[in-house]
DNA sequence: TCTATTTGTTAGATTTGTCTAACAGAAATA
DNA sequence: TATTTCTGTTAGACAAATCTAACAAATAGA
């Protein structure tokens, strides 16, 4: 189901780029810095030194200190950038938190595929050269900027049976909105509203071709687009 | 290393994903179904259904038709909708090809934190209200703005040595591009010039670190921030 | 009803990655 | 020099995920 990438685990990737870091830092490598560093026991280590050096990614032998090879250290830096990268827009551009996007980069940096590094890369560079944007993005967006399209805007509630639209936006805190979220209720979604609801019965809408129940009060929360959609399979094509 | 999300693994994920597209077409799921749609030998299938049923996401009893609990539905559900936002962030805002999106979304789907994917989806609710935004991102960033910075930037043959310096873009084509981002030159990097270099002397910078070298003909494709940075360990400070 | 095909399961092997416990080498200290 | 401590390795176990090959159940066709 996934890209594989250089033939080489996401394991063993990250024991390449730590192995990078503690080089950065001290001039020599030893097993029980990076078993301290990856929070591992040593002796996980070892056979991953083992798989390593066999793919001829670093120089290793018994009890002496750990050097990366030319390719693994082209691998160590790859993957370092794509780190920093996926860091750098969950911080810079969503507003995630430092600690929380280090653990999402961590788990992501393995997958993210060459082109989509490129045009990553092309954005931030992008975006530093676009005074416009980078206000736009500053300002946060957590919080809408104009009610200007408020006014269109349609609440799930509103909505007539059979009829598809857009989803717009969530208007709703912090679990509600989550709750929706995790569901599949995301901007630009579309939404059919198989059976409107009342104060005790729940809405029945259709959304990725599945039947989903919700309260009045959270239908409330969803904002559609006005302008009607006919109804597919074909979901998100812009 | 990694976030672990909701004590269930990655592929097992996949496993409710794919069972709740196929319900979303085909009112039954079988071991048939699910082993065709992931590209896997049925015999692997059975063993996760086991898995799953032992972790009450699905109801499964042999040679019988699978069904998702409320908890499986849930995390099929929120799986995909990681899938989606992922896969439309790289399509629409980064300019992917759809096939190579839905890779790289598969892969990182799993890993996505709560938080990362409500701010995700925040992005998306905020660039489609805001037609500025949309205008600016619309037109692909590929090609920079304008050329309005380009007189104010420094490439890096024409740095002092020792002197410290921000990344502002890549000025080169694909093949170069993409090597000198593999190996850490990223916008907002800083880098330092240890040693300059001639027409067959190499430059030497320092970048995270690590001393690396660069011949003078790709040197030159790195355009710098004519601003002067304190060389630090700290990178990424923003 | 009896066979052939489709579908699902089991058994057994393999790879990756982790652990604990026991042991071996090296360095530091007495 | 002898002993203790630190560091690294091995052995052995385990879980997750996959495969191939062989078998079993269900369905369809004759």
């Amino acid at each position: 189901m996934s890209t594989v990438r250089s033939d080489i685990t996401g394991s063993l990737e990250d024991y390449l780029e730590t192995i990078y870091r503690i080089l950065g830092r001290s001039s020599v490598a030893r097993v029980r810095d990076i078993a301290e560093e990856m929070q591992v026991n040593p002796a996980s280590v070892t056979p991953a030194m083992k798989r390593l050096s066999a793919k001829q990614l670093i120089k290793y032998s018994k009890r002496n200190y750990i050097e990366l090879t030319e390719k693994g250290l082209f691998i160590a830096r790859r993957t370092m950038t794509r780190h920093n990268l996926l860091s750098r827009f969950l911080t810079e551009v969503l507003g995630i938190s430092r600690e929380q996007a280090e653990c999402d980069a961590c788990a992501m940096e393995h997958f993210l595929s060459e082109s989509s590094m490129e045009r990553l890369a092309a954005f931030f560079e992008f975006l530093a050269a676009s005074p416009e944007l980078q206000a736009l993005i500053d300002t946060g967006f957590g919080n809408c900027p104009e009610g200007k399209e408020e006014l269109e805007l349609l609440p799930l509630t509103d909505l007539e049976p059979g009829s598809s639209r857009r989803i717009a936006r969530i208007n709703a805190g912090q679990k509600i909105r989550g709750q929706l979220i995790d569901s599949g209720f995301i901007q630009g979604a579309i939404i059919t509203l198989t059976r409107p609801g009342g104060t005790d019965l729940p809405f029945i809408v259709d959304l990725d071709g599945y039947d989903q129940e919700l309260p009045g009060e959270i239908a409330e929360c969803v904002l559609l687009h006005p302008v009607q959609e006919q109804t597919g399979e074909d979901d998100y094509e812009k």
